[in-house]
DNA sequence: AGCGACACAAAACG
DNA sequence: CCGTTTTGTGTCGC
């Protein structure tokens, strides 16, 4: 698979030069220093800098670039559409956007403000931000967002516990798969050539800010001290464990710019409860880096997080400007199986080097994956008829339902992005089908996840998104020489409660055009649901027929 | 049909 | 109001 994060020479040094603006650029390198709190520095294991960061492309030089040759467009083509939609859409937060997004246009959240064009995509209204609106709701804050495809339950590959006491503790992963995506049909899609992002973070329960802890993974009896974790996202074939599809990150130059793959990136445990910023990303960090990620290489920046922990590291981290290196197979054709992805948010444990030489052993501890999805490879143009689906969509898009794109179907709450206490609250006003009923805020956080997902999260076996030595909680036993075997499957925990749940909060979602929020809201929930709660919201009752494995995956 | 490249144009920013 | 930047997407050609 895919593998690599390691950057194509060229592209590395393509970055940085992009970045013109973007401060980012710099080389980043966040990684490094056993995040959390670990003892790293003292650990016989640590690293100084781990090697995928260093991997990362970061300086460059080359220009680049660019653009080959190109033909001078025929004519000019006018998109007629394009207003219109745009204008709709535009309304969308716009205002507020800005205000919350502060620093850079590409906030994650923010951003969708910009152009929400034809596409559904952009999220109109996303604004995830903070509707003014919106945020008052409350609770949970993150209300929903239709625009947002929700996360399935948490996979863990392992068990981590404090060193000391042996006491176990509890993973969450959040994530908020930000702009670019909307509801056609019941099903989450996209298109490939736009950008969308995604925030992640994390959160132990207990947490212990530098308590040494340990990382054992399923299947293994074995202990690997850990030294801080990173989060990484990658995609996958629905239904299909190994063939990965590959994400690609560009910089604000786009095709100017070099492009990369998403690294992971180093962060350190958000609390549990902490209430997710609104803005979320937004903010700059301590740094002073106002988060217009992307731009640089890869991913980004470590500074995303504007909440650092004391070990330095920002406990979120928004990949931005991502794009799925290729569409889902049978894109259009209403008969044919449509294939489908997954986002895929992961978390690793740094175990360190242990031996000698090779560089950073990373183990994955656990994932999440994201709702079932649809990449669109052609214009939007040549979905106009149903697009915007489901939420809007109608045909064209319609203009009427834009309305419902409104600013404020999306805002998010609060916590929207990051915690988890993203819910949507339903406002697919205009989906249609979907909309059915808002979600009252009462969803269920857990996400629910179809029979299918279970099952595809059971089967699932390998993950091998790095070519790096990244262990994957089954195997270590082996211990670092896995690394790039994934072992068996791992058992994929389902307990019977939380099939229970699922299945409850199922028929809760299911008509909802409104996402579940990906999150846990706390602790407790996060850890019953763990394992495979998943949801989809989609339509289709199954994915049967569709062709899991049809893509290329990049391999 | 999907993809890469080029290009236009609008939204977001400043 | 205006210039710049960023990004959605139309189109071409393969």
């Amino acid at each position: 698979m895919c593998a690599d994060n390691k950057i194509h020479p060229r592209l590395q040094q393509l970055l940085i030069n992009d970045v013109r603006k973007s401060t980012a650029t710099a080389p980043t390198v966040p990684l490094l220093n056993a995040s959390t709190g670990f003892p790293p520095e003292s650990s016989p294991f640590y690293h100084p800098g781990s090697n995928y960061l260093d991997v990362r492309p970061r300086l460059g030089a080359s220009t680049s670039s660019v653009g080959m040759a190109n033909a001078p467009r025929s004519h000019p083509l006018p998109n007629l559409g394009y207003k219109t939609t745009r204008d709709i859409y535009s309304s969308v937060t716009p205002g507020y956007t800005r205000a919350l997004d502060h620093p850079q246009r590409s906030p994650p959240f923010s951003v969708h403000s910009r152009r929400h064009p034809l596409s559904p995509t952009p999220s109109p209204g996303l604004g995830f931000t903070t509707n003014p609106i919106r945020t008052m709701d409350p609770p949970y804050g993150a209300k929903s967002n239709q625009n947002i495809p929700p996360l399935q339950g948490i996979q863990q590959h392992g068990q981590l516990a404090y060193a000391t006491g042996h006491s176990p503790i509890k993973v969450e992963i959040n994530g908020t798969i930000d702009k670019g995506f909307f509801l056609s049909e019941g099903e989450w899609t996209c298109y490939r050539r736009n950008y969308f992002s995604c925030i992640c973070s994390y959160s132990l329960t207990p947490n212990y800010p530098g308590a040494a802890m340990h990382y054992t993974p399923n299947s293994s009896a074995t202990h690997y001290e850990v030294y801080g974790f990173a989060m990484s996202i990658s995609a996958m074939v629905h239904e299909s464990d190994t063939h990965t599809i590959d994400l690609v990150q560009h910089t604000p130059k786009r095709d100017k710019g070099p492009v990369s793959r998403p690294d992971r990136v180093e962060l350190s445990p958000k609390p549990p409860q902490q209430t997710p910023h609104p803005l979320g990303t937004l903010y700059p960090d301590s740094h002073g880096h106002s988060h217009r990620l992307g731009v640089g290489p890869a991913s980004g920046s470590l500074y995303d997080g504007f909440n650092q922990s004391p070990s330095g590291h920002p406990t979120e981290h928004t990949f931005e400007r991502i794009q799925f290196k290729q569409a889902t197979a049978n894109n259009g054709k209403r008969r044919a199986a449509q294939q489908f992805y997954h986002l895929v948010v992961e978390l690793h444990a740094h175990v360190g080097e242990i031996g000698r030489g090779v560089a950073d052993q990373w183990m994955k501890v656990a994932h999440r994956k994201s709702a079932k999805m649809i990449v669109r490879g052609r214009s939007p143009g040549h979905y106009q008829s149903e697009r915007r689906g489901s939420a809007s969509s109608g045909p064209g898009a319609a203009g009427g339902s834009l309305s419902g794109y409104a600013p404020q179907m999306q805002d998010y709450g609060p916590g929207s992005s990051m915690l988890g206490s993203t819910y949507s609250t339903g406002n697919y006003e205009h989906r249609g089908q979907y909309s059915g009923h808002n979600r009252p805020h009462d969803l269920p956080m857990e996400p629910v996840m179809s029979v299918e997902d279970v099952k595809a999260l059971e089967s699932s076996k390998d993950y091998q998104y790095y070519p790096t030595p990244i262990y994957e909680g089954n195997d270590t036993r082996q211990g670092i020489e896995m690394f790039t075997h994934r072992t068996d499957p791992e058992p994929v925990v389902t307990s019977m409660a939380d099939s229970m749940e699922l299945s409850t909060s199922r028929l809760k979602h299911e008509h909802d055009g409104t996402l579940p929020s990906l999150f846990y809201p706390n602790p407790s929930t996060a850890y019953s649901s763990m394992s495979s709660g998943c949801n989809r919201f989609e339509g289709k009752p199954t994915s049967a027929g569709y062709y899991p494995q049809m893509l290329p995956q990049s391999t």
